[in-house]
RNA sequence: GCCCGGGUGGCGAAAUGGCAGACGCAACGGACUUAAAAUCCGUUGGCCGAAAGGCCGUGAGGGUUCGAUUCCCUCCCCGGGCACCA
């Protein structure tokens, strides 16, 4: 054995025999006690750097351990290949995307090789090749049968940088998540996948995932934004001219119908679309047009927020509150937004800060219909708006109720007057999938000048992307440019016919790629039922927190929407989801800290460390760098402790192989060890079970590790004894279970060290994990701490099983206590047995 | 504004009602060496003290408790989500 640790040998050998044996490929057909361990899957973008590798290695040291305690675990991997950097690249250096892709696939590969972390490549899925995208195609064709996809003209967030719309899950604060450039609304043809449907079992569902962690499902029902309350039609007071109307009530939403016998005037957004002509031939009539018109010049950004000084105009007309009779005006406001609700809001400047706001700037009534608790709400010292719930008062036959009882009759009122009911909103908008964009799945539809919309049919998949495209932005979708792609006879008449130029936006890529690992070559169906429901929902999912609404949404309607069409029967993909947090570094030009990125120049690549100091010991700091679902500072010094503590645990089994193999086969038997064997032989056990629980629970790799570490640490100084074959026995457990322990994080010198400890055949990987025992972790003596009045004064060994009564006497009888009790009354002793007594004096 | 995290040595962090700072980094002192690297041994929260020891200390203030980093209340700071959603 190489007293140096020549981890590049190891490295290299052990990756070679876990791909040449075939260790991660698993034969789904058969397995029976399964585990599916799924990373989310990259867009190859050069090269990986190690702020991803923490993903990868929590994933690869999951799945080894679940391997070791017996499970047949699944671990693929694929590419989200398709996308736009690769395109942006294209632009600028002529090199097609196709080539750039499958280049980066390629060395992200290879780098993923030698950090030791092991995929079944059998089942690797890539988004960008026909036999993946295909498939893509044909879900979207099975939606547009079922009515989930369906084309629209409509308002919709456009990237002035990307060239392309974006989904509402893809604006964060007004700016586009890739490149961050402030978007701009735009009125287009496209489509839309009506994820709207599932908004309430989208929701429900997310009480159904105890496995995931309580923040995402809050993002999650926020995003949703279920509200429940009433709608409510206000009838238009008839025109003075005689002139009839669009429809005879405006409708509004309410969530607060408690609230309205304080409504006293009614406004609809700047976009209602009856209003231009609701007003037309006013004398209003071109103030409301003016107003409409700069308000429309407002981005839907610069208008949401509620820094913006609320405007509005009256409209002329007055509308009619169905529970007072009262005649109350009609305004325009740009404080309300066309796409939620109606568009049109009943106004209760009393118990509505917005419409208290308004009401006070342009002079409009107040009336107080709620009062609260403490019964001294009075209009005339009114400051703001009381938005809480309260009694209702002015109410008619409502007053005295309060508002959670008023809310209920009140919708029921409405219900039986035929002018309303109670009904639920969402915040929630339909999918935007349409891109502009040429490096993306060709959205399966024909333009024909008879037919209209027709679907491609079915045999005619995958609708190929063309290679030869002149993919130069110009806001148009590139494809149009191509003559040989968009001319297609119709497949219903066969005329010519043109057909779809956008392209799918990448996420629907990676919303069912799960799936597709299961049946990855499989070119007769797009899913195994079979395999699916027997692998899936998947056991443990681990990704970055930033896709906590786009991609984990996205992805839970696929799976619910791919139930529906009968072809899976599990409503949920992911039963367990960690999300890890980012790898930090601090920036060289500002020394500011921030997520590691090729953009932010900040990136260290995992390359040289592997070089220099080996995967095992990248792994290892990686893992112990903090707790694993929070931010990281990676710190290039840190690296130093993990390589130190490999070769120390190298250099332990190098000087002592002749103790160990001697030891080999000697049974550690706890009646026939001495205080200092059982001591040891206790460690071993704490430690085993520290590192278990972490591997069940919540990943904690920096605790387990840090244990491990303790254990290796205990055995500086241990007194290796030739005349007593017990200390041979307890210590060779505890390298043996120091190995086991660290082959999830350390797996190629875990590897080794199994081998040279006597196990020549296979692999550590079907070692089974070990188990603790509890009897081991019993102690005969234990150190009680002694306190009085909560403060430290002592300490004692005892033995253990001591009766509350002795532990008293003992400690009372201690010199260094009886110093600080002098004089004093013992007013009281709390006795913890085995841990610890406090003596309350005073 | 509402909701969710977080705030502990020089640094990454640990402890979830019972010894604050495990484990690691860095720093300092020592051993080995011609020297350096590597390795090994030791010190390392602050203040007082020669030492024994004492006092203070987990963002701030208050509370509950024999005992609080941990539970409760108020506030401050940092990060994230939602936000004129009626």
């Amino acid at each position: 054995m190489n007293e140096k640790y020549p981890f590049s040998e190891i490295e290299a050998k052990w990756q070679t025999f876990w791909r040449d044996q075939g260790l991660f490929e698993t034969d789904v057909e058969k397995a029976s006690r399964k585990f599916y361990c799924l990373m989310m899957f990259p867009y190859p973008s050069a090269a990986l750097h190690v702020g991803h590798g923490r993903n990868y290695i929590i994933g690869d040291a999951v799945a080894r351990y679940k391997k070791m305690c017996g499970f047949e675990t699944l671990t693929p991997m694929g590419w989200d290949a398709f996308g736009l950097p690769a395109e942006n690249a294209a632009i600028k250096t002529g090199t097609h995307p196709r080539a750039t892709t499958l280049n980066n696939i390629a060395t992200m590969k290879r780098q993923l090789a030698r950090w030791g972390i092991c995929y079944d490549w059998r089942r690797e899925v890539t988004a960008c090749l026909p036999d993946y995208y295909r498939w893509t195609q044909w879900f979207f064709l099975q939606f547009y049968r079922s009515g989930l996809a369906y084309k629209s003209h409509a308002p919709v967030n456009w990237c002035p940088s990307c060239n392309a719309v974006l989904a509402n899950e893809q604006v964060i604060d007004g700016q586009c998540w890739r490149c961050e450039t402030q978007v701009t609304e735009k009125k287009l043809d496209q489509w839309f996948f009506r994820i709207t449907r599932y908004a309430q079992r989208l929701l429900d569902d997310l009480d159904q995932l105890p496995g995931w962690p309580e923040r995402v499902k809050t993002m999650q029902r926020n995003w949703i934004g279920r509200s429940e309350g009433a709608q409510v039609e206000f009838r238009l007071v008839p025109r003075a001219d005689g002139q009839p109307d669009p429809h005879p009530a405006i409708t509004c939403y309410t969530t607060r119908v408690d609230t309205i016998f304080g409504c006293t005037y009614m406004v609809v957004a700047p976009e209602y679309e009856a209003l231009p002509a609701l007003v037309k031939g006013l004398p209003e009539a071109p103030a409301v047009a003016a107003f409409t018109e700069k308000s429309g010049r407002l981005t839907a950004i610069e208008r949401s927020g509620d820094t913006l000084e609320k405007n509005g105009v009256f409209t002329g007309r007055k509308v009619i509150n169905p529970y007072t009779g009262e005649t109350i005006p009609l305004w325009v406001g740009d404080y309300v937004l066309t796409g939620y609700g109606t568009g049109a809001v009943m106004a209760v400047p009393a118990h509505d800060t917005r419409d208290w706001a308004f009401a006070r700037k342009y002079h409009l009534p107040i009336r107080l219909s709620i009062q609260n608790p403490e019964q001294n709400l009075v209009l005339e010292t009114l400051k703001e708006a009381w938005t809480e719930d309260g009694v209702l008062v002015n109410s008619a036959h409502f007053s005295g109720q309060t508002s959670v009882e008023a809310r209920a009759s009140m919708a029921r009122f409405a219900e039986e007057k035929g002018f309303g009911k109670a009904t639920v909103n969402f915040r929630l908008r339909d999918w935007l999938i349409s891109r502009q964009r040429y490096w993306g799945a060709p959205i399966p539809i024909v333009y024909c000048p008879d037919c209209g919309i027709v679907p491609v049919p079915e045999k005619d998949l995958p609708v190929l992307l063309p290679d030869d495209v002149e993919f130069r932005p110009t806001g148009e979708s590139p494809l149009k440019r191509c003559d040989a792609f968009m001319n297609t006879p119709c497949p219903k008449c066969g005329k010519p016919a043109r057909r779809e130029s956008d392209t799918m936006d990448t996420f629907v890529d990676s919303s069912w790629y799960f799936l597709r690992y299961l049946n990855a070559r499989d070119d007769q169906q797009a899913v195994n039922t079979k395999l699916c429901d027997r692998w899936l929902p998947v056991d443990q999912y681990i990704g970055g927190i930033e896709h906590a609404i786009l991609h984990l949404l996205y992805a839970r309607f696929f799976t619910k929407a791919i139930h529906d069409l009968g072809l899976i029967h599990f409503n949920e993909p992911f039963a367990h989801l960690f999300t890890q947090g980012m790898i930090c570094k601090r920036s060289e030009k500002d020394g500011q800290l921030y997520k590691m990125s090729k953009s932010k120049g900040n990136v260290v690549s995992p390359d040289e460390l592997i070089s220099d100091y080996g995967a095992d010991t990248v792994r290892l700091y990686t893992l112990f760098i903090g707790p694993p679902e929070r931010d990281a500072e990676w710190n290039d010094q840190g690296i130093e402790g993990a390589s130190r503590f490999l070769r120390r645990l190298w250099r332990r089994v190098c000087e002592t192989h002749p103790n160990l193999d001697a030891a080999q086969g000697i049974a550690c038997d706890p009646q026939a060890m001495d205080d200092i064997e059982r001591n040891l032989h206790r460690r071993i056990h704490e430690t085993i079970c520290h590192v278990t629980e972490s591997m069940d629970s919540d990943f904690h790799f920096n605790t387990a590790i840090a244990f491990i570490m303790e254990l290796v640490n205990a055995l500086d100084g241990f007194p290796l004894a030739a005349d007593r074959p017990q200390r041979g026995a307890v210590y060779r457990e505890a390298i043996e279970t120091v190995v086991l322990l660290l082959s999830p994080f350390a797996p190629h010198v875990a590897e080794e060290l199994w081998m040279e400890l006597g196990h020549p055949a296979g692999s550590i990987l079907k070692t089974s994990w070990p188990q603790h025992d509890p009897t081991a972790l019993v102690r005969s003596r234990v150190e009680i701490v002694i306190q009085v009045n909560g403060k430290v004064r002592g300490r004692l060994e005892v033995d253990a099983g001591l009766s509350q009564e002795a532990l008293r006497e003992i400690a009372l009888a201690e010199p260094t206590v009886q110093k600080f009790i002098e004089g004093k009354t013992v007013r009281k002793a709390i006795v913890v047995p085995d841990k610890l007594i406090n003596i309350a004096v005073g």
